[in-house]
DNA sequence: GTCTATAATCGGATAGAC
DNA sequence: GTCTATCCGATTATAGAC
């Protein structure tokens, strides 16, 4: 995973993010670093979903842990450590909804599989989610790497199915790219605008039968939209 | 336009957003004004874009501005105005926009005006529409006015249109709010995602040619995708 | 391993000379 | 109307006692 990432000056190798995390002391008490990393980990997640990177401050993420905030520099170096902390646990969620792409040969349950996986990513992590897409609208400083690398792989292995469909007579003869990112954008927008979509429905988030309705309809439009 | 603006403690009410900018005194000359104001704006809104509203620094609009830091605060009282001056921009072109949805009384047309239309903001002012998902992802704090008053009711008007459609059979049975919500998404992906998609673009941004392909590829699948 | 105290710097905003 | 100098609270990070 770390080689995904790189430091936000931009002149780090991959190699040198090593450990963003202190080694454990010998003999500590893990459960005491696993309970405060946990802590600070998903405060850091609120604050940076809420205020973004350079509006977060180490003392919020403290105080919302309930820890001192010198103890945050000591489980986690920098700000920027923590904040990369966060962003790899969304990465991971991000891999494992990308490979529900792969269950199947025909193209409108695979594309079924993966906007409903990403859906329930949005629905589950609306918070990390959220991280992730200010993390590509700033222009991505600390995950160019993994876009450099594993994003484009993986969207050209799709591509490459997508044309045997389009070939085969069973999708419309689109650009790839174009139908993932508006798949990108369609999921994580039920993260990202959860707080406008409350708004235009009553003040109250959508409930999960409002979710599940959701899903159903953005899956039919698209797959409707470019099978042949 | 200023009824729909808070201030971001969250405590004013409409009125009080008053003028941003300080009146100009009698006798100005108001070329140097309105090139200093044009100049702030367009700094700020780069560096907004970049950066977040708190990871922006007034010494960084200013420096990108070309003026002192102080003369910043003499156009614009606090960070806080500039930054609503910068939103109203962009709620101007939103609104604009958005009339384009109602010059046809058939859904596919109506529907390609309007993901054309939002499709090309995002190209012209791709700095501006990013500002706008990052308020909207953060919870709204300046514009929850124009959410709770504007967006509601033109989304009520339009939802109204939609069912008529659906009851002529025009339009699958679908929730209008949801297959709005899928068209801001994906028009705001090409202001929000320019670097992603230039990285998967073997690193040029999008041209003018690929711009209108996913432009004509966006509103075919939506379209495709929601009429009977 | 923890946490109080503090260093060093940066931030928004202003005073007051020109 | 402009801009240098500066205030002062907030911020990241560390030192060092416990």
């Amino acid at each position: 995973m770390d080689q995904f990432f790189r430091s936000r000056d931009g002149g780090a190798s991959p190699l040198d993010s090593a450990r963003a995390v202190r080694p454990a002391a010998r003999k500590a008490r893990p459960a005491i670093r696993a309970e405060n990393e946990r802590a600070l980990l998903e405060a850091a997640e609120q604050v940076f979903a809420e205020e973004g990177f350079g509006g977060a401050t180490t003392a919020a993420i403290a105080r919302r842990a309930g820890v001192p905030k010198a103890n945050l520099h000591y489980y986690f170096v920098t700000k920027d450590a923590l904040y990369r902390a966060v962003v790899e646990r969304v990465l991971t969620a991000w891999l494992a909804a990308a490979a529900s792409f792969d269950g199947s040969d025909d193209p409108r349950e695979a594309l079924a599989a993966y906007i409903g996986a990403k859906m329930d990513l949005a629905r589950a992590m609306p918070l990390a989610s959220r991280i992730w897409s200010a993390e590509i609208m700033r222009g991505a400083p600390m995950i160019q790497d993994f876009l450099d690398t594993t994003l484009t792989d993986w969207v050209a292995a799709r591509e490459t199915s997508v044309r045997r469909w389009i070939a085969a007579g069973k999708l419309k003869p689109i650009d790839a790219k174009v139908l993932f990112y508006m798949i990108w954008a369609t999921t994580q927008q039920y993260a990202n605008a959860a707080h406008e979509m409350a708004t235009l429905n009553g003040g109250r988030p959508l409930d999960d039968a409002a979710f599940e309705r959701a899903k159903r309809q953005v899956i039919a439009t698209i797959v409707d939209g470019v099978t042949a």
